[in-house]
DNA sequence: CCGAAAACGTTAGTGGAACGAACGTTGACG
DNA sequence: CGTCAACGTTCGTTCCACTAACGTTTTCGG
């Protein structure tokens, strides 16, 4: 022994974490979204050179259609000052097209592309992997559990902000 | 009407968000932590003037006793980079000592002092109240499922990291 | 009808957290 | 004894949620 590192080390070298620390569901959610945000980031990337906003502003597009900036900020849940960047590379890539509304000159109107709608699909099935990959641990039923417990548990904090 | 804003207003005021973007688990875990770590964040600095790593500290110190600031970053995760900070904070405060290893004087040996140990007890009992609050809509069996579920995701990507 | 107030898109910037690079000091080891 | 690794520390980077302010355009109350 070089040196007696012992009781951090369960003596299989992994560092010892106490218990109350490893049970606190806060901590437990701090850590599991790095890896969640992580994987999902360098998945889509990779995969498609995309990142989670992209998906989120596209599939709100897809599925109620055309909107202002600011209804696009409502849908998601993106802050309308980041929504400007997104967009911007959604144009760029030729998935949405920005148009300023002619009733109303405050407002740019954003509409999703036939390109748009093929990135949407592709997008999709990447985060299905992804998710595959996220939830491995769990059977379906389990998964389904998981869900439904964050959903209660964010609709409740949700109101309440 | 002034306008039909019509289509993400389910017609009580709270914009729309495509179900597929809604259940992704990911999506899920990042706005849950964020409310989670506000919650705790604002929680511990109000009612103890503390931050969340000094719980992970000092709980590390508690449970597996001195260690070196190495070790420390070991138990906690915590990146020895930030680390310095934090034991900064806690020995201005009184609640833990700093002093060179007779034995190895590349280190610092941390110890906890009794005033900590009071702190410590004070923040447990804080967070427990936090967590009841971060997790009020699950009752007893459902707050262990939800704490079992993360626990085996976490555990399954902490491994594969 | 006019002036104040609000909404819109945009730019810039803040604060916190996770993480990496590099450095001087000190110990381990072939 | 010389090389290499570990330690504490400083500095910097990146990412994300979020705020502040501004010019433009629209709404609305008096």
């Amino acid at each position: 022994m070089t040196r007696a590192e012992a009781a951090d080390m369960p003596d299989d070298g992994a560092p010892r974490t106490p218990d109350r620390l490893r049970r606190r569901a806060s901590r437990l959610l701090s850590q599991l979204t790095v890896r969640s945000d992580r994987l999902i980031n360098e998945g889509l990337a990779q995969a498609a050179d995309a990142r989670k906003w992209h998906y989120a502003v596209l599939a709100s597009l897809q599925d109620f259609g055309p909107g202002s900036q600011a209804t696009l900020s409502g849908r998601t849940g993106i802050y309308r000052s980041d929504m400007v960047g997104v967009l911007n590379e959604l144009a760029e890539r030729g998935f949405v097209e920005r148009a300023p509304d002619p009733g109303d000159r405050r407002r740019n109107i954003i509409t999703i592309s036939a390109e748009g709608r093929r990135h949407l699909r592709r997008l999709d099935k990447v985060l299905d992997d992804l998710h595959d990959e996220l939830l491995a641990p769990l059977n379906p039923a389990e998964r389904d559990q998981f869900v439904q417990l964050l959903t209660r548990l964010l609709d409740h904090h949700a109101r309440t902000s």
